[in-house]
DNA sequence: TCTCCTTAGTTCTACTATGTCACTAAGGTA
DNA sequence: TACCTTAGTGACATAGTAGAACTAAGGAGA
């Protein structure tokens, strides 16, 4: 057995679910009972089940779906870390994913009876992680901005039905700054993935704002 | 074994070795004379062998050593690809690297006696590839383009002294476009990646060009 | 030695994208 | 009806970019 841990890593997927909670970005750590560091907070994660899974994506979305309710639209690769410290059970090698969870589902999400869970900040997750889970988490961020700065909309942390300044409050969720709204507006104006609902407003103590939903095909 | 094969995937690194010849980028492939698909081209690859690799980047690394002679001084990761039919020999887990060789140093490229070597370009490689090597070439380029793009000087495919002129071919090849002078020379001048090196010019049979090299702890 | 050719390297101009900010619009509330 | 809040637009200055014309500096050849 222990030959056969030489020869042959431990295969995980592991990913890093943002979501949004009062306006600002948030992470999905567990705190898992047993297995393998107890007491270790660490992103939601597990092995390949070649049995099962028909690649890694869908290694991550199953660990996912044991998690939430729901199914998530957007999942994306981030990198893979290997080597023979990074896991107490011995070789591993790891790929990291990154999702997004409407902000509108965060109720979905509930652990196990075995361990706790907790939305926590990215950026200061406030809890020591496992693994080498802190880097990992880095990255994670590091590619979601990265892909926001260059022009992506986060429409999957979004509900179904949303206003441009929600788009706009995401957006600076995730990069950490605030970005102008005559600027922001004149992009997404052009933006084709943005679908105005007609006849649809956010009502309140103020002028009306106009609905969007994605357009069909969106795709992050 | 049958049974090993199942729980635990075989786990590769594949490299897309590009380089420029002639101006053109150019992408290493190899025809493996044993070895899972007799005869087909393929990505340069191995099996990760956990008893002598540090982690994945090491594959990649040791397989490339054991095509050159030279240390590459730029190894960046693509992606991971997975599923139990991509590879014949089983379920398996493959890391996507691109590597730059110095154009100046193709020659310490040789294949082992019992397989063919060949530089193609990575758009039209006139070979059938096997696995699911196509897809990845394409990804690992347009990983590469995207970098470029971004502002990256591909400093790693020149010799260790160039002109200004030189990168701008370099650029143009991994892009596939034709860039405009003036304005690659206005980015590259504030670039601190490059310095001049007093007093060094290429001579020919017109006005003498600058010549360049890459600073110290330049890292593409 | 002079002219011409080639490539190196600069500069100028028009244009386009972007940041900043003020302005108008449209509700509700008191 | 005045005023507050947020939605949404427009106007301006600035910075970055594309495109081209320009000068510079050698060698080649008549």
């Amino acid at each position: 057995m222990a030959e056969s841990k030489r020869l042959y890593p431990i295969v995980t997927a592991d990913v890093a679910l943002f979501t949004l909670q009062e306006q600002r970005l948030r992470v999905l750590l567990i705190q898992r009972a047993n297995n393998p560091t107890p007491g270790g907070w660490a992103l939601p994660g597990g092995v390949l089940k070649p049995d099962i899974d028909a690649n890694l994506d869908a290694t991550a979305k199953r660990i996912l779906a044991a998690k939430t309710r729901v199914a998530l639209p957007h999942l994306e690769q981030v990198a893979t870390h290997s080597g023979p410290d990074r896991d107490p059970r011995g070789w591993s090698v790891s790929t990291l994913y990154y999702a997004l969870l409407p902000s509108d589902q965060v109720p979905a999400v509930a652990g196990d009876k075995t361990e706790s869970i907790e939305w926590c900040d990215p950026e200061r997750p406030g809890h020591r992680l496992a693994f080498d889970h802190r880097l990992m988490l880095g990255k994670a961020l590091h590619t979601l901005r990265e892909k926001v700065s260059r022009g992506a909309w986060p429409l999957h942390l979004l509900p179904a039905k949303f206003t441009l300044t929600e788009v706009q409050r995401a957006c600076e969720a995730i990069l950490g700054v605030e970005l102008d709204k005559g600027a922001f507006r004149r992009q997404i104006r052009e933006a084709p993935q943005l679908v105005a609902v007609d006849g649809e407003f956010l009502r309140g103590a103020q002028r009306p704002a106009q609905i969007y939903r994605a357009a069909g095909g969106f795709e992050f």
